[in-house]
DNA sequence: TGCAATACCCACCAGGAGGTAAGTATGACC
DNA sequence: GGTCATACTTACCTCCTGGTGGGTATTGCA
């Protein structure tokens, strides 16, 4: 679970690590995916779909109804609907989708790095 | 550096990390771009085109000379000829590929935890 | 009667990502 | 003269991703 595997000399275990993490990575994969991820975990609770549409900047519903269904499929996000009208569906990270905190911590800390050796 | 800026509240702040990040994960996009860097990492010095591509099972050359320049473009591997003939030119990690090492050991350890959690 | 709000679905399109197969350049070796 | 190795490049094709602009269903309310 630490360096020690994925860095390790053996050629056959890093094509395994190799290909599970690209096979992991394809779930991040697309545009607003890790914008979402981002909403939900900053917002601490369940967002609405007309909640996230609004604070996500640029997407429209197709769009995000897609990378929602994806990610719901990859078992990143959950879906709960309340039968109402009009409608109300609020969406969550599931335990796995929580999972990737240190992944998005991460991330996050090397896009800083990175805006900053560019040049803001 | 943490997590106490990307999980804050500030829907200013959410954006800005948000945009920086997806920005950023777009430079791993691409299907064989984070197979080329773990193979960097786990290489631990300069691999060859031709070391590349035994190394890396199914990408054929144009696509690896693609995602190798694209990653040379984005600045996390480097290029370095030698006038010889026939050619030989080395591939290595960037600082700031190097400095993905904690970002792929996040996504590396949440890819284990996924395949455990599917039934390997 | 008709419109507003919410969470979608559908048809269609352009561009790009990914892939195959072939070609190029260079000098050494037989 | 022909072949080999290396690191590419090029032409061509297919399929998927992202995007636009519409439509749908339900009920409350004016």
């Amino acid at each position: 679970m630490t360096d020690r595997d994925w860095r390790c000399e053996d050629p056959e275990q890093q094509l395994v690590w190799a290909s599970a993490t690209s096979e992991a990575l394809r779930v991040l994969e697309g545009k607003w995916k890790i914008v979402i991820i981002i909403q939900l975990f900053a917002a601490k609770s369940p967002l609405r779909f007309s909640e996230l549409e609004r604070r996500i900047e640029g997407v429209n519903q197709k769009m995000l109804i897609q990378q929602l269904r994806q990610l719901e499929k990859d078992g990143i996000v959950g879906r709960m609907v309340y039968p109402q009208v009009p409608p109300k569906v609020e969406y969550t990270l599931t335990e796995m989708g929580i999972a990737l905190g240190p992944s998005v911590e991460a991330l996050v800390d090397w896009a800083f790095m990175r805006r900053e050796a560019l040049g803001h």
